[in-house]
DNA sequence: ACTTTATTTTAGTCAAGACTAAATTTACCT
DNA sequence: AGGTAAATTTAGTCTTGACTAAAATAAAGT
């Protein structure tokens, strides 16, 4: 068995490499942030990872996943994603919550728990964000969204997606309204970077932070 | 927090402080076979529980729980047989299967977990293999019932509960046919520790050994 | 009461995975 | 190209919770 430690550790590499915002190179500092450690315990853990074929090692250079290493970090991910929306389908969890419960049950469970979720849920291949879920043989199919904080003044745009790296921020876009499938339209874009303002489901406008909007990913219509 | 080490020894002290085997002195031994390490082992946490004013030590003679250890004890008794029922209610999980994980669950769920499964499960005061579930203040509603094997023949008796030690004999009970809250007759008890034969809800009749039964708790009728 | 045996405790190790402080390497700037 | 700052790695420690082997204590038999 895996330590919940090398889980860890897989899977943020594994979204640090996939991810968004910075698919550069996973360095050992990035890590270490991420997972909430020293740069000293990142460059143990990697050294470690390396010695075990999980991962390729450059020092002082950076950390690539191998198939092994990926491969269990996308059943970590499987895991923490079917629980994510298990707990907010089946428990009644919002938004903001289902993250930090997921992060600990997701090392806790078997594969049958696994199957029974999955299959109570309709073998589901979105998450509660939006994430796409790995199937069971590792396989997952990224997607590439828009940032709102991207969209032209005047676009209609659906919500695919939403960052869940920040429970407090998930609270407020939920105040606000969004869920994943709102429809919103972009009125207005104040110069210098300043906020957006935004149509949400037709109703009263609503004025949202470029950092908020960079962190929720849209499908434009038409 | 407690690590999951400390929360595992708390809950086997309560239970065979509590159990109905052997409620005389729970001995380092004893202690050490049920959670499979060595005595020496045993004997350190031991010590450690007691630094923590945990539980009474007297060397060499044994250990008693004190009140807070016994509270910790009994929140997690409570998490492993709501989750226990809820696995076994919510998603299907067979009487032999829950036990093995709840045991890693019980550690990783939350507060608001363990909430909405209670309230999921219409608040429970009994699990799944017919144990009491403590309340969220500690209080368990100890009960004490006839062993199968010592009923007299001839008499009929409801199963109330079953020892969750063996899955193995877990799972031969259930295909037996016993569940909770079925009505057992001995019909036969053959001598010198012999089996017993038993009309299950009035089907035909089985054959069941002593050991077997003697993990089976139940009410006898009239 | 003394000896043997079983149980328990002590003493010393080990592995995981974190840390700090010091040394090293890379990168950048002029 | 040389010098400095930032990032990374190395070296050495700590804590947790296990282990083995040896010592100490308790219990039991004659």
């Amino acid at each position: 068995m895996l330590s919940q430690s090398i889980e860890d550790y897989l899977k943020i590499i594994y979204k640090l490499q996939h991810g968004s915002d910075a698919p550069t190179q996973v360095t050992t500092s990035l890590l270490a942030e991420r997972m909430g450690v020293t740069a000293a315990s990142a460059t143990n853990m990697i050294k470690k990872l390396a010695e075990m074929n999980l991962l390729e090692y450059a020092p002082y250079k950076g950390v690539a996943l191998r198939e092994a290493g990926e491969k269990i970090a996308l059943e970590t991910i499987r895991h923490h994603r079917l629980i994510e929306l298990y707990l907010s389908e089946a428990l009644g969890y919002s938004w903001d919550a289902v993250d930090a419960e997921a992060e600990r049950l997701e090392h806790a469970i078997s594969e049958e728990f696994e199957e029974r979720i999955d299959k109570m849920l309709g073998y589901p291949t979105i998450g509660a964000h939006g994430e796409p879920i790995p199937n069971k043989n590792g396989q997952i199919e990224e997607q590439t969204y828009a940032r709102l904080s991207d969209i032209e003044r005047g676009q209609r745009a659906v919500v695919k997606r939403v960052s869940d790296r920040d429970a407090a921020m998930l609270r407020y876009m939920n105040d606000m309204g969004l869920r994943l499938g709102t429809v919103v339209k972009v009125c207005e874009k104040a110069p210098f970077k300043g906020p957006l303002t935004l149509l949400i489901e037709e109703d009263q406008p609503r004025t949202l932070g470029l950092e908020v909007a960079h962190h929720i990913f849209v499908d434009p219509i038409r």
